[in-house]
DNA sequence: GATGAATGAGTCTTCATTCAT
DNA sequence: GATGAATGAAGACTCATTCAT
């Protein structure tokens, strides 16, 4: 049956969030994953061409849900209010899936390779959410126009990237038990100051 | 003589920045540093414990260089104008030295292992600097009161460094030949609004 | 129905002759086999105990066929003329069936197991035609008596095998394209000369 | 010292012909090699590049040595002599060194690669020593000169193999324990009986 | 101190074989 | 009987580290 197979293979990435986000890309063994998905060492090679292409596939499909999430914001409100939940989504998204996370920003950079080959894409259409909005603020005026829509969405996922890692590496750390909407709206506070016209 | 020694040791670490820049620490192999390096492999282990040590080592030492840079900020000028100074040194110095920038930040994330052992202390020192300005501007009243200085600082820092990432890995990017003065001002205007009180 | 059975036996074996003779006993895999003859790779294994029993069943069937066709030499004609009949038959053989001489003589050779646990029984019948034919030549006075029956027949073999492996092997070889016949016929010549009396 | 690394190269070739003898070449493992040469695994990869480069490097060392001994044999005698004694070399050799000769006809022939590869060039010279017995043969008169040279001498080579195969593969073949000198003479005169014109 | 040959633990990957459907 | 997804044992190869010279 299909979703049988459909199952297994999810099982398979979901246990490689887990074993890459805690013992890192090169150092997770695929006898682990495999351990931790219930399936025999040889079955992740009927699913994946290899560890590597186990990383790409996990990060893009991921990514790919994650896009979807985030793509529905440009459909409402203010810019002003896009980018406050984008920002929130974001945070929110760390707090509840913080191993997902942790592969998605830590573990997929440590090759240049998966730089190159998988992920301009799939980060390429996240930034672009960002980007589009502050297009948008820009054009209706609640924006500066003198202030580069593509730096300004980088360095932008840059702060918020590194809020989220913050919080995905430190177990106690001093504003790990923070509220994330708390977080999110200071966050947001601080933008929309910077980039407000 | 003490010089010479200290000598190899300079040639090993510079090496390994090179190496680990370009490969990436887990595929980094001794023997490519050593060969860098220009010393038998066996002599690497004359300086350093292992490589893990090697990259800690390297990274706490080339972080106090570059900490004393910083440091000297905080003795001149308005808050502002420290903030200013902070993200112009901080790209002129990812443009200037992107390998050893890209160590620093990216390489050394790669275990969670370096972030808990290595790189807390330093790079809490890195931080504190920023942190620093903040809360004298806060202070001063030059910057607003309701923003947390140590979540500000943490979302500074990840807004500069994606940014310097984004040069330091795209050899095509769209802003890679910018003048890093011209962008240092961009992010200062645009961050200097959002802290503004 | 039997022959149904009988069909898909068939069809593996010929499958199996193919694919032995392109990749290798070892290098073949069960898998491709299985492609190869249009059946599950499971279903192999109702008609075969193993790999291993796949190619010794191969060896054993197919040289109980060729013994037929060879050992009806024996009942006609003088010493001399069985002697060029064997050696026309068995180059023509080659010549028609390439692949299943290539697994009988190469990559049946691969395992000194095959060589002692299935071999020995099929291909000494096959050698004891060539023995027969020279015992009857040195009984009748045709042949020379101070040859070693056993020794030559063996050193006639390798000798017609070597032809044959090279007719198999080499593509563009410099008498590949060469009639069979003709082969065979110079040979002949140059063997009987050499046990005639 | 030179010598020490030149010694145990040679040891792990010497211990590979051994291995590959005994267990054929897809089911030699390096780790038994290395046993057998009295070295770590790892140190196997410091002489190869990899398995199938120490079967084609013994290979390659090994006929060089052998062709040397061989091509002695043209500058003296008769083309008669020089076919009874390359006979007499060869079988003597296969009696001396028997698992270097399986080695060398058998294991080799596993993989077409190794055919294509490795084996043309060192074969060939091979072949072309016993060519160049029969062209001068024929040259001289003592041979019959409607045999083609190539086509004879390989015949010769696979009659002259196949009896070097039955010694090396059976141990308690029925001629296993016969003088080589004898075997030598008895093929020697069925083959000059063959060309003589 | 310096060397670099040697070590051998560690792991990804393959593929013959099995068995639930 | 037939299937083919799943299994897991097996092995080539890498490379950080050591140590005799």
């Amino acid at each position: 049956m299909s979703s049988r197979r459909e199952d297994k293979r999810k099982r398979i990435i979901d246990a490689a969030v887990d074993v890459f986000a805690d013992k890192g890309f090169f150092q997770a063994k695929v006898s682990e994953i495999a351990e931790a998905a219930g399936v025999a060492d040889g079955t992740i090679y009927l699913y994946f061409k290899s560890k590597d292409d186990l990383l790409i596939s996990l990060f893009r499909e991921k990514m790919n849900e994650i896009l979807q999430r985030f793509s529905a914001i440009r459909d409402e409100g203010s810019p002003e209010q896009q980018l406050r939940r984008y920002i929130a989504e974001h945070l929110a998204f760390v707090a509840e899936k913080p191993k997902l996370m942790q592969v998605l920003t830590v573990e997929i950079r440590q090759s240049p390779r998966f730089m190159k080959e998988a992920t301009p894409q799939a980060f390429g259409r996240y930034l672009a959410v960002l980007a589009g909005i502050i297009d948008r603020g820009q054009a209706s005026g609640a924006f500066r126009k003198n202030l580069d829509p593509v730096l300004i969405s980088r360095a932008l996922f840059g702060l918020i990237d590194e809020i989220s890692l913050s919080f995905v590496l430190s177990n106690e750390n001093e504003w790990a038990r923070r509220d994330s909407t708390e977080v999110a709206n200071q966050l947001a506070d601080f933008i929309l100051r910077g980039i407000a016209s």
